[in-house]
DNA sequence: CATCGAATAT
DNA sequence: GATATTCGAT
């Protein structure tokens, strides 16, 4: 996994005996098509103890078979392939902050933010940064705590520790250093509605601006006065992710369509939206996944997936062995998430 | 025990 | 540079 997901460093990871590259942050609709590749390679390595293995590219497959027994084989003594081990650090490093999705504009995007990658960060827009102004101010200084103000926004998915990064930033590039009280390491609180606060420490100050220095907030810059008058609206709100690679890379894009093993795109796997299980198991035995388009970061496959293999009892077994797992694991993860 | 916030990581 | 996370302090 990489936050970066071009086609050179995806022909890097396969190279290197990756099976799947996957773009961070990873969402749980693209998780939920991972056990069809261990599904695939497994039933690979059925066909391949029953015909030989020696047949035709072995030399060009060395790292993937390298990663598969790794992966499959130590894990499947384990029984649990590695899920209990630090199940709850473990939990597909989905972390909570990385995820969210603020919107607090228009409502009819419910149906369309299924299909969009959730943004890594949050984005403070002139427009929450204007909520966050407006809280502080009502608050007022000395009482500017990151609690209080995300109660004030009221702004849904908004995570106090988001408002607290929020806060610190506007206190150092906007806070005079004169302002800033010192920290020292014990004193006897007595005064104001937060008891447990030392007068000395500095807490709750109000964000100020220092003179001549640049904050900017979205793309907008602020200034001491005033922080309300900017219009720019959301203009440029998830634009980059497209271009930003200078790689011309046809023949990589080929090159991996004709390996057979990545099939990824900018907006997940899209092959089933449904998510069903059975017909997914049969969508496994087909290997040719019919490429429909791509650009020079994606893959995308179509929707339909050819039944080409024919189904034996080893097989059978493997399938129902990896099904019954992924199931299971899928379904805690999703609980989880 | 919640949460603050400077320091640090990403 | 902006945002997220950590971690000792309160």
């Amino acid at each position: 996994m990489s936050d970066k997901a071009n086609a050179t460093l995806v022909k890097c990871a396969i190279e290197d005996g990756a099976f799947l590259f996957m773009e961070k942050p990873i969402v749980v609709d693209e998780l939920k098509y991972l056990w069809q590749h261990v599904l695939r390679e497994k039933a690979r390595r059925n066909q391949e103890k029953r015909f030989g293995e020696g047949s035709s590219d072995h030399n060009h497959n060395e790292n993937y078979y390298q990663f598969g027994r790794q992966n499959m084989e130590d894990e499947n003594t384990n029984d649990d392939m590695g899920m209990n081990r630090n199940s709850s650090k473990n939990k597909l490093t989905y972390q909570k902050g990385r995820v969210e999705r603020i919107d607090f504009g228009s409502s009819d995007n419910n149906v369309l933010n299924q299909y969009v990658k959730p943004k890594t960060c949050t984005e403070w827009t002139p427009e929450l940064h204007e909520k966050f102004i407006a809280a502080v101010t009502k608050l007022g200084d000395g009482k500017c705590f990151p609690k209080d103000i995300l109660e004030l926004m009221n702004v849904p998915g908004l995570t106090r520790m988001q408002v607290a990064s929020h806060l610190q930033k506007c206190r150092h590039g906007w806070q005079p250093s004169r302002d800033r009280r010192p920290r020292p390491k014990k004193g006897s609180d007595s005064a104001n509605s937060h008891p447990h606060r030392s007068k000395t420490k500095m807490y709750g100050s109000f964000p100020h601006l220092i003179q001549g220095s640049k904050a900017t907030i979205g793309n907008m810059e602020y200034s001491t006065h005033s922080p309300g008058t900017n219009n720019m609206g959301q203009q440029q709100q998830q634009q980059q992710g497209t271009s930003d690679n200078n790689v011309s890379n046809y023949s990589i894009t080929n090159e991996i369509i004709s390996s057979g093993n990545v099939v990824a795109s900018d907006q997940g796997l899209q092959t089933d939206d449904s998510f069903d299980f059975v017909s997914s198991v049969d969508a496994l035995l087909s290997t040719d996944f019919d490429l429909q388009e791509f650009d020079n970061d994606h893959v995308v496959v179509s929707n339909q997936v050819n039944l080409t293999t024919a189904v034996n009892p080893t097989t059978c077994d493997a399938i129902n062995e990896e099904h019954d797992f992924w199931s299971s694991w899928i379904a805690e993860v999703s609980r989880d998430c």
